[in-house]
Parts: C-alpha cells; sequence; structure tokens
DNA sequence: TTTATTAATCGTATATTTGCGATGAACAAT
DNA sequence: ATTGTTCATCGCAAATATACGATTAATAAA
C-alpha cells in the first residue's frame, strides 16, 4: 500500500488533532476519559468494572491513550495509578475548539 | 475476533462522540473539513489540488466524512458540491465541549 | 522462598482502514 | 450518437486496529 499521505507536508496541528482524535475515536476510550474525569485518578483494575472487555484489552487501550498523550500512568507497583495529562488534555481541547469555531457560516450555502 | 465491546451496551453519546472522533482522524479529512469550513463549500475536484491523494481516495475519505454526518453534497451532475452539515457540525461541537469540560480538577492527583 | 496481586506484553486471529487504478454512471456539449 | 467532464464504486493489496488468552514482570504478603 502506497502512502503518499504519510510523507505528505501536513501542518503540525493537522497531525496532532488526528491523533487526538484517533485516540478518541473508540467507545471504551471514550468510557476511560470520562471516568478519569470524573475519578481524578482510577487504577487499571477499576477499569476491568466499568468496561465489558479482558484486562489485556484494556490495557491496550490505556497504551494508546498514554501514546496519544492524554493521559499519564504513576507505575506504583503491583498497581498503576492512572490519570488525565492535563496539559494535552487542554491542548487537545484548545485544537477541538479551533477546529469548530471556524465560522463557515460566512457564507451561506446549501 | 470477538467483538463483545459491540455489544455491550454504550450509551447513545458514547457511540455518537466515537463516530465523530473516527471521522476526524485522518489529517486528510480534517483538511477536508477546515477546507469547507473556510470556503463554505467545494467541489470534489478542488480538494484534489489540495490534497495528495488520488481522485478515488478522496472520494472515499469525502463518504466517510458523509457517513458520519459531518458533511452532505448536493448532486448537480457531473459535479457534486459538498459542504459542512452544519446540525451534526453543531451536535459534534456540543459533544466534544462536554466531554472536555469535565471538571476533573476537583480532585487533583498525580 | 512461595504465593497472591496487578498490570504490561506477546502471539495470534480477524476486522477495518487506507490507498490506488480501473471501471461505471450521469450529464453537457458537440 | 459520440465525446468530455466529474465523481462514485469496485476490486485488490497492504497497513493498522481490536480482541483475547497466555505469559512475564514487579512487588507485597504469607
Amino acid at each position: 500500500m502506497k502512502r503518499s499521505s504519510q510523507t505528505f507536508d501536513y501542518s503540525q496541528e493537522t497531525i496532532d488533532l488526528a491523533k487526538f482524535a484517533k485516540a478518541l475515536s473508540h467507545p471504551a476510550r471514550i468510557i476511560i476519559l470520562k471516568h478519569l474525569s470524573n475519578q481524578s485518578c482510577c487504577f487499571t483494575g477499576d477499569l476491568l468494572e466499568v468496561l465489558p472487555l479482558a484486562q489485556s484489552t484494556i490495557s491496550q487501550h490505556l497504551k494508546e491513550l498514554k501514546e496519544a498523550g492524554l493521559i499519564e500512568g504513576e507505575v506504583n507497583p503491583p498497581k498503576v495509578k492512572y490519570c488525565i495529562h492535563q496539559e494535552n488534555w487542554k491542548k487537545a481541547q484548545k485544537e477541538f475548539q479551533t477546529l469548530f469555531k471556524e465560522d463557515f457560516r460566512k457564507i451561506k450555502c446549501c
């Protein structure tokens, strides 16, 4: 598969936004983020009661959220405490805001 | 592949948000949406100058955005005019806002 | 030292996404 | 009727995502 779009020069903002959106693109990960938003913090195990998924699957979702920068984990064996990565969370919030606020209604159409 | 999470009872809001996020999860689609936001409307062909992708690929991305409800196309053969689906666009905006506004900072952590 | 607890990672299977060229459909212009 | 324009769809290949069980790693408790 040729991947021309991956070498194309998308702006960093566009890449970041797509990355954040991808992290939010699965219901389980939204549940996790909502849970963290409400609870402030939680352990991986707590999520086993919230989601109908295997431990390994939840761990994978957490990894993706971590790689997207939306959460961070504090290792405290044998537990790991996760919470929202506040700085990046605000960054994501701002980038989504920017996308949606563009006033396309300047010129009426359709 | 077992897909337990797909039969699980996620809330409609969660499903909708994940769907919108998935639509936004590719840089090309973000470019398209930004273009539509600024231009109000455009034809498929216009995007060929904006994106380094084949016509068929762009058409596919447009289809996904349409299926996610974020854009709509007015067929006017041989051209098709695309624009933001304002109602759903606002709905998406609101749902992202809701996600991010949850004040997880109530309890300080990490 | 052995056992229990917690969570990450590995290996594997399947589904979905992304991309392209080729083709087809709809209409305008000739 | 033929040709040109525009765009969607089909068929394929490759990459990525999703899910699970099994295993491993790190530590506490016994």
